[in-house]
DNA sequence: TATATTTGCAACCGAATGGTTGCTTAAATC
DNA sequence: GATTTAAGCAACCATTCGGTTGCAAATATA
């Protein structure tokens, strides 16, 4: 049972639950009305969602809270970064390219 | 058959090949080299990943030449954007915070 | 031309995935 | 106290995944 972040949000369904509690805690419930899957079906995505560590949990009275832990997020955004070192660097060449033709022009 | 680069990024091993190949170009044989894998998976992985468009070959006699399209995985960090946003967001107020109790101080 | 090399493709296999249904537990409400 | 509601857990199922082996096609080399 492989369980990190990549595969975390390689499911479409998982990333939706994702961008949906960015912007406020929810209870599977809740999440649940805004997809096509049963209860139990979010239930389980919030399961591996929260073993990667992705999500926190927040009981309150008989209702679970799920809360996105958005620093997890740049866990991504530091994988990327070797790959925005290079397409950076693609784009400067391209840029020094472009300013060598434009003085050619007499 | 969902193919999308999310999903494209969620096995490990393609990560490494797309590492791998984000510096040179280069053919299956000369990858599977680098992994446990045999050349045939490591093929499964490049035909993968050239589905989704993160690769492109380029043929060279019998030899092809796999190189990853450095473009594609900003994709990613188009996604990732929304939540770049609350994370600073969410540091800015931390921040904040620090600040006030910091001018408390007698 | 015969042989070796590089690769893709198809078939197969065990394990994981995404989803369902049914059940239990615990809290809230009557 | 009985009932409703929220949620987790286990079992099951079809499909996908990652990997393998075997084979055919195409290019390079003897």
């Amino acid at each position: 049972m492989r369980r990190d972040i990549f595969q975390a949000i390689a499911d479409p369904t998982r990333r939706a639950i994702i961008a949906l509690i960015a912007v406020q805690a929810m209870t599977p419930n809740a999440i649940a009305e805004h997809f096509d899957t049963s209860r139990q079906g979010v239930s389980k995505h919030l399961r591996i969602l929260t073993e990667c560590e992705l999500v926190t949990q927040q009981q309150e009275g008989r209702e679970i809270y799920y809360q996105l832990q958005v620093n997890k997020m740049k866990e991504i955004d530091k994988w990327l970064e070797q790959f925005r070192k290079i397409w950076e660097k693609r784009f400067d060449q391209l840029d020094t390219l472009l300013v060598k033709l434009k003085n050619k022009k007499p």
